[in-house]
DNA sequence: ATGACAAACTTTGTTTGA
């Protein structure tokens, strides 16, 4: 089965380019980030004509999550536990049943950070400890689990056109790295790399400056995977192609295949 | 140092993003 993560950057914007990826790329679940919608305002019922159940968790104006399956879910959870503060919309979860028993699939839109000398990096790191907990919690029961979304982390230099020009940037930090580093260390394999040794494969392209047409990207939108997901990884890949339709989002699909 | 582009609301300017 296919497992799919992207930040549509505006799914009123983007509504019919989703529907031709969906169309084209057919995955069993995707994870989008960045819906800029309220759950109302979400256009459900083109996509559920395309044979999809919808789940989303929508804000108004910025952030949003949204969860599409080809299956019905066993369960929905909304909003990522920690904070009961925290009012912004950036975490999805659901339980699907697969031929290999239930998997746990976790949508999300880390915080950007920037910049960071205001309240917005703080933030940012709180909310990865935040993810850390909750992955823990899972791997301690030993979970079937995907996290996947747009983590706004570049993990290495390798993941970036230009390094020296991210420094001290919230999304390449050392503060950053390390509490991308704390998830890994507890035993979650991120799958791109584990599949794909090439440096300068991006999953994000600025608007501005070219950035597409002079490959000057990043590589933000992960998939991390719990040791019993690793064992059911296929494949991963990048869907940059659709960085070049009209009217894209400036982020593609990442696509995970599970031996289910 | 920063904001050349895009999306959505606060709508003919402003906020947010990366």
């Amino acid at each position: 089965m296919k497992i799919a993560t992207w930040n549509v950057n505006g799914i009123k914007a983007r509504i019919d380019n989703l529907c031709k990826w969906l169309e084209e790329s057919s995955p069993d679940i995707a994870c989008l980030q960045e819906i800029k919608s309220v759950d109302e305002g979400f256009p459900a019922s083109r996509i559920e004509e395309m044979g999809y159940h919808v789940e989303t968790h929508g804000q108004k104006g910025f952030n949003g999550v949204a969860l599409l399956s080809k299956v019905d879910p066993i369960e929905i959870s909304r909003g990522l536990p920690g904070d009961d503060q925290d009012v912004q919309s950036r975490f999805i979860s659901g339980i699907y049943p697969t031929n290999s028993g239930p998997i746990t699939v976790g949508c999300l839109y880390l915080p950007n950070g920037n910049p960071v000398n205001t309240e917005k990096y703080p933030y940012k790191i709180s909310w990865m400890r935040r993810l850390n907990t909750w992955a823990k919690q899972r791997l301690s029961l030993e979970q079937t689990f995907v996290l996947a979304g747009d983590f706004n982390v570049i993990p290495t230099s390798e993941d970036v056109h230009d390094p020296a020009a991210w420094q001290g940037d919230a999304l390449f930090r050392p503060e950053t790295h390390r509490e991308f580093q704390e998830l890994l260390h507890l035993g979650l394999t991120e799958a791109f790399r584990a599949c794909d040794s090439r440096p300068h494969q991006y999953s994000f392209w600025d608007y501005q400056r070219g950035a597409r047409q002079q490959n000057h990207g990043i590589r933000i939108d992960h998939c991390l995977l719990s040791p019993q997901m690793a064992d059911l990884l296929h494949s991963c890949h990048i869907e940059s192609y659709v960085r070049d339709w009209e009217r894209p989002s400036d982020h593609v699909p990442v696509v995970i295949k599970i031996d289910t």
